[in-house]
DNA sequence: ATATCCAGCGTTTTT
DNA sequence: CGCTGGATAT
């Protein structure tokens, strides 16, 4: 125990040691949090306060509790089995899958990714005749989810205007075609789980007795939904340890709801409140950069972080005349970096919106330098993958039709658009699936889809009392997959993903434990004789019931690749620069960070003007950004930058006013946008030069101004002109004004000053 | 049933 | 600019 808690800091190892009552640690970037769970967790096992099976741990992403759980194993000799760790998604599936019944749902119920989900809306709005342009899917979909984030059904919600009392029939009966199909969405997960715990007495009172000490990490990013679901759970007495940093909320577009942070300080009467504020990740003038700025947003809890490493290297910032000098840059700079001896995969390139990753990755290319991107598709995402999926799911669970109308199809085997009409036809008039409704369609259209649930059920049979992987590989061969992507140029990547798939079943045989000699494989007598019950309504089973008894390996495995859609970074393996959004930067560092396009508009994004506390969420985001960096940290802005197939000039960010001069160096002479002024300016010697000339074009001499010029307004301040119309004294010009937005002014009457020329 | 064209659109994302 | 999706042509 000595071991577990030597070398934590004073903060740390209070929170670590807390009594059991709830708590809230405000974790600042880089101190230590997720070493503060893990130790707690271990701590509280080791001094025997509670066994693991009594240790609830919810993440978001399934790496922060894989991350968590390792660092378990490594400090405790026990094993971590019997401990609930994981994200609340997958935890709710797992409690789902043990009371299925009491739950409403079938025992193989499957879940909807995004993309399913949307299909499926379409399908739904097509079959109820309603006009998508009125009601675009996607639309229904982000209302649906919203309602369930919020905890509420379609009964629940208040419409006040016929669109949107549209809207709640349209959840209701999405609703009920789902139940109908035996599949639920992610929001479903949570909001299901949540009302079985909340009209369920017993099973919400062997649960509570059962997790003593639950423990939230990003307790931030929590929803409504999920912070109601954790107070359910903790009932009365258990103790909840929230970890989070209101200065890192960045995802209330989605939901999150940082309010529940102080919402968990009064509700639970929260005594115990711990600020850890040593910064163990950055240098000084880094984090002075972040500490200044996050103080421009009203809204916080207050929090400082400090360092013992010193100063270090000021940021330096850099102004580029476009985009793509702005990338050269980059790459010159971490081209000497890494002649410095810096490992390419410590240095980030981060940007707001991933369209700017573009410029950036052409001019890496060019130069040939190896780069990862993240945010790219996953495994289970893709097109051949999916379709492999969907005969799997189809072999657990028939009546999914998203699956059926996925594959009925594909390969081609003379089923057409006016079959599966037919189909619907029947699927409608009856109330039963597609697959169920098959038998009543007569003719040619009826046979070729006989043939296709011929297969599915063949499918089954010779699958029966297979291993997991034996299954997907008796799906390839008989469905037609491989042969129909070896005719296509293209296949030949698809069939190594599709061998890829049998790869990630064995993989996951072996890591899940549904091993050859587990009950699942026994067959289903032998299973009865296991002695495991089935969970029943009359009985509170533990959701620890070994797993196959409530769970087939195929059910697991489709669970898992919906919750799990893998990898979302490409080119793995390689040392290689990384580059992604600031929002996917969350949670990582690196020894250099780049924070590209800072500029208004871009970052701070223009939409988040119009939102309610979208400034500060923005610069909450900027602070995530800065707080990456470890040694050293570079900023950039650009003058020009093509968006959308178009030139725009945007103003510097305003977060540079908000900054330390004392922490800064900036790294091109400021001011220098009189580009056809009599000074050269600095990048005239650049090695692109199509920038100049194009700017050039709009120079309007006989109006006295340039497009591409910096001026000031009285009221305005600083703006870039955008766009001149007319002549003469009938001029007007475009001015970006940055945060007070876009003007047309009468050149003759506005009172404009140059600014630098 | 597949190829090709054009209109429309463009913040951030995990499960 | 570059992608997606719907519509049309072969």
């Amino acid at each position: 125990m000595q071991n577990l808690l030597h070398n934590l800091n004073p903060e740390q190892l209070a929170a670590v040691t807390l009594p059991a009552q709830p708590a809230l640690i405000l974790a600042g970037a880089g101190s230590g949090k997720t070493r503060v769970l893990t130790t707690r967790i271990a701590w509280l096992v080791q001094t025997g306060q509670v066994s693991p099976t009594g240790i609830l741990a919810v993440t978001f992403t399934n790496k922060a509790a894989k991350e968590m759980l390792s660092r378990l194993s490594a400090m405790l000799p026990i094993n971590t089995r019997g401990m609930w760790i994981g994200t609340f998604h997958g935890l709710c599936n797992r409690l789902l899958r043990a009371h299925y019944r009491d739950a409403g749902l079938p025992q193989t119920f499957q879940i909807l990714d995004s993309a399913d989900q949307l299909s499926m809306i379409k399908r739904l709005l097509k079959a109820l005749n309603v006009d998508d342009e009125k009601y675009p899917p996607r639309n229904l979909m982000y209302f649906i989810n919203g309602a369930k984030d919020q905890g509420l059904r379609a009964k629940d919600v208040e419409a006040h205007d016929e669109y949107n009392r549209r809207f709640v029939e349209l959840y209701d009966a999405y609703d009920n075609q789902c139940q109908r199909e035996g599949v639920v969405d992610f929001a479903e997960l949570l909001l299901r789980s949540y009302e079985l715990l909340s009209r369920n007495q017993p099973l919400r009172e062997h649960y509570q007795s059962r997790f003593r000490h639950i423990l939230v990490d990003e307790f931030q990013d929590t929803n409504n939904l999920q912070y109601n679901w954790l107070k359910l759970m903790a009932g009365e007495h258990n103790a909840v340890f929230a970890v989070g940093d209101d200065d890192q909320s960045i995802y209330a577009f989605r939901g999150a709801n940082v309010g529940n942070m102080v919402a968990f300080e009064r509700e639970f009467r929260v005594q115990n409140l711990i600020k850890l504020e040593q910064n163990y990740r950055s240098h000084g003038h880094i984090l002075d950069t972040a500490n200044t700025l996050i103080a421009n947003n009203s809204k916080r809890l207050g929090k400082n972080l400090r360092t013992d490493a010193g100063h270090g290297e000021p940021v330096r910032i850099y102004e580029a005349s476009s985009d793509i000098q702005e990338a050269q840059w980059i790459i010159e700079e971490a081209k000497s970096l890494i002649n410095e001896g810096a490992l390419r995969s410590e240095v980030a390139i981060l940007y707001r919106s991933n369209a700017q990753s573009r410029v950036i990755e052409h001019a890496l290319f060019t130069a040939g330098i190896p780069y990862r991107v993240y945010g790219g598709q996953r495994f289970f995402e893709r097109a051949e993958i999916k379709h492999a999926i969907a005969y799997l799911q189809l072999m657990d669970n028939p009546h999914n039709d998203s699956a059926f109308l996925r594959v009925v199809n594909f390969p081609t085997r003379g089923i057409g658009a006016r079959s599966i009409e037919q189909l619907q036809d029947a699927s409608r008039q009856y109330g039963i699936s597609l697959y169920a409704a098959v038998p009543y369609v007569a003719g040619k259209a009826g046979s070729s889809l006989g043939s296709f649930v011929k297969l599915v059920e063949a499918m089954r049979f010779e699958t029966q009392n297979l291993p997991l992987q034996e299954m997907v590989k008796v799906m390839l061969d008989m469905s037609g997959l491989i042969p129909h992507y070896q005719t296509e140029k293209e296949g030949a990547d698809r069939i190594e993903n599709l061998e890829q798939l049998v790869s990630a079943a064995m993989l996951f045989v072996s890591e899940e434990g549904f091993g050859i000699d587990s009950p699942a494989f026994l067959g289903p007598k032998a299973q009865a004789t296991a002695g495991t019950p089935l969970p029943n309504g009359d009985e509170v089973i533990d959701a620890d019931a070994p797993l196959p008894t409530v769970m087939s390996p195929l059910s697991a495995f489709l669970s898992h690749a919906s919750l799990e859609a893998g990898d979302n970074q490409a080119q793995a393996g390689q040392d290689a620069l990384q580059l992604m959004t600031v929002h996917s930067a969350k949670g990582l560092e690196f020894d250099a960070v780049f924070i590209t396009g800072l500029e208004e508009g871009l970052f701070p994004h223009e939409n988040s003007a119009k939102e309610e506390g979208g400034m500060e969420e923005e610069r909450r985001l900027m602070y995530v950004a800065i707080t990456r960096a470890k040694k050293r940290l570079y900023m950039s802005f650009s003058q020009t930058r093509m968006l959308h197939g178009q030139t725009r000039y945007n103003m510097k960010s305003r977060f540079f006013d908000e900054l330390p001069e004392g922490a800064l160096k900036w790294l091109s002479p400021k001011l220098q946008h009189h580009w056809f002024g009599n000074k050269k300016s600095a990048w005239d010697d650049a090695p692109e030069s199509g920038v100049n000339t194009i700017a050039q074009s709009f120079v309007r001499k006989d109006v006295g101004w340039r497009i591409g010029e910096t001026v000031a307004h009285q009221k305005f301040g600083e703006g870039v002109i955008v766009n001149i119309e007319g002549s003469g004294t009938n001029s007007r010009a475009h001015i970006n004004f940055g945060r007070h937005g876009m003007k047309l002014l009468d050149l003759n009457i506005a009172k404009l000053e140059r600014v630098g020329g």
